[in-house]
DNA sequence: GTCTATAGCCCGATAGAC
DNA sequence: GTCTATCGGGCTATAGAC
């Protein structure tokens, strides 16, 4: 009983480091954030939370395996409707604005990690990321040469689709600024997606020719 | 004379040492340098940093102003053809990707600084970033007024802009993973470019109909 | 598990010789 | 202008009492 109550007061420990340290790194990046800072934020000391992670880097690490997990649980929109192309891109835009919205400090710890070249990270990317980003873009392929879709680079689609959500995480300070507001609410998200959704549709799907196959040669 | 030589030579490694700070501001962030990585990097003692900048601080401040101006330079070409909305998007765009493969590390800075909530330089961003980005919201909005170009919020717009151009620079090392190669090169910036513009030229321009002029009720 | 104490190092910044 | 020397403090991490 005893090991049980302990194990359940550990992990809660253990869970309220992983969240003040995300915030912190997400603010400060690796270096501006101490040891101290994260210990201050849960009320414990700098010696009781080497207790539970062995190192600063440890710390970091775990924090940025779960990012990457969050991260990547809104990246399978694309295989959810492979046979639907508007619906398939609606949802994942729509998922990774909620993930910009419900998630900012992943959007920037995982933006700083990335931004810095990635150097503590790269393998685990390579290993996660990349697979992921590749079927997302062998899905698009299969829509184009399937007709369902026009012939538009898949790389480079994913790249501008990441970039134009989560920068309203990871740049919330600039554009509440440009909108003129303390903090983006649900209004600013819907008129984002609205746009963005817009672009990209008007980009990828053929335009609708019921009666017709074959328009360019 | 001496003074004058003198002078030159203390102002090249004061630009040598803004240029090394920039460079390992743009990697680390502010707290992840220290004076030492700086002075070493440019073969000059921490002390002999001291003498030139008086605090760690005043000299981010000054590469964050250096960075800055580079920003808003590539910045200005929406207002360059007042009357041709597809000119000027299509040299805004590529002036922004130009700015992302010359100036990299300006970039990153600037990234590295908004993520933070600029908390040094919101200030700066307020009185300078600001009004130029209502000025290209004012242009575009006129453009729309004029009949033009299609209504769209054209805050949104460039948001979207910046976000699809400077991911270029501040994801290059994650694009690079998915492209598969090492670094990113003019091929790749040519095909990031040709598809931004068909987005957003897509989104913004009306359908070409020489003969009508309404369509919606 | 949490505490005090501390090692050993790096940090930003200053003082003063030359 | 650049140097040596150094201050005072913060840093990661460890040791050991309880």
């Amino acid at each position: 009983m005893k090991p049980i109550k302990f194990s359940v007061a550990r992990e809660k420990l253990e869970q309220d480091i992983l969240d003040a340290a995300k915030r912190l790194f997400a603010q400060r990046g690796y270096g501006g954030v101490s040891l101290d800072h994260i210990a201050k934020a849960v009320g414990a000391s700098k010696q009781n939370l080497l207790y539970y992670f062995p190192s600063k880097e440890a710390l970091y690490r775990r924090v940025l395996h779960g990012v990457l997990d969050v991260w990547l649980s809104y990246m399978d929109a694309l295989s959810q409707r492979p046979d639907d192309p508007e619906q398939a891109l609606r949802e994942y835009i729509a998922g990774k604005l909620r993930f910009s919205r419900e998630h900012p400090d992943d959007s920037r710890v995982y933006a700083n990690e990335v931004i810095s070249g990635a150097p503590i990270f790269a393998a685990e990317i390579a290993e996660r990321v990349i697979p992921s980003v590749q079927a997302d873009v062998a899905i698009f392929n299969r829509w184009a040469e399937c007709g369902l879709c026009r012939q538009v680079d898949g790389r480079h689609l994913m790249v501008l689709l990441w970039a134009s959500t989560q920068v309203y995480a990871d740049w919330s300070s600039q554009i509440s600024l440009v909108l003129g507001k303390q903090e983006l609410d649900e209004a600013d998200f819907a008129a984002a997606e609205s746009l963005i959704v817009d672009m990209v549709l008007r980009t990828v799907l053929l335009p609708s020719r019921p009666d017709h196959g074959d328009a360019t040669p």
